[in-house]
DNA sequence: TTAAATGTAACAACATTTATTACAAATACA
DNA sequence: TGTATTTGTAATAAATGTTGTTACATTTAA
């Protein structure tokens, strides 16, 4: 995760969660992270699929939280924006004549899912609402 | 980690494990993972500043591991490479005048640093020896 | 002396991430 | 009804990161 996705999503629920039931715009949002608020339109048009948040267009519009903060796991804000085993990527053509380069990616299947599945377990257990009650 | 160097120097050592004792030249090896022979000598300069291969030029040179596969951790080959956390970068500049913003990055390493940790005492319980016996 | 290999710099090609511009569609409210 | 404001989203630009390639000095075996 060579990105910014993690840190921006859960910066904006933690306002949403903050504010529960005022409309918060996009510009506002943007205003605390210090970052472009199509970005800040962006990641709430995803949270929106996941039904975490809801909007309001237009004069006055802006976004709320949908659901309870503990309702939303890191593990389920993770899995959101994960791009790529927390390893990285596999070589794409070792050599199958080759009996290193034959096997190993399957021996790195192993390792890297193992890798990912121990980091959405510590995950599962926090819950945004967990998270907000540290600050 | 949106790269391919832990796959690479996984690879790396373990090619030149099961061959302990031979020289293998940077064309050779890369031939097996299918990738440039340059980016081989640069993944093996790494290699070699942490003391775990030696090379010899000229004709007839080439790689070889300097220590048994049991004293190199998969952590200690992680942090090689590791590049950033495993949840991601940080917003840069949060607006401080943001009582969330404010606090958000202090919040954000101690979970980042938590999931990073984890995964680095997972890894370390497994060598590169424990690695390749499950080819 | 020659052929073959490392070591490394410089650069090119490609991929990913973040920022920005632009504008249609929706909405509150005067 | 009309205007100002906001979302939604596409298109594109700018910045950064990754991988591949070329080139060549240096080292070494035979």
């Amino acid at each position: 995760m060579n990105n910014t996705r993690f840190a921006t999503i859960i910066h904006i629920l933690t306002i949403l969660a903050t504010k529960m039931g005022e409309w918060l715009n996009s510009e506002w949002i943007a205003g605390s992270i210090n970052i472009n608020p199509v970005i800040v339109r962006k990641e709430l048009s995803i949270l929106q699929e996941q039904g975490w948040v809801i909007s309001r267009k237009g004069k006055e519009g802006g976004f709320m939280l949908n659901t309870s903060s503990e309702n939303i796991t890191l593990a389920e804000l993770y899995k959101v924006v994960k791009n790529s085993d927390i390893l990285g990527k596999k070589n794409q053509n070792p050599n199958s004549k080759c009996p290193i380069g034959k096997d190993i990616n399957k021996e790195l299947d192993t390792l890297f899912n193992e890798t990912d599945e121990l980091v959405l377990a510590s995950l599962q257990t926090k819950t945004l609402k967990s998270f907000i009650e540290q600050f």
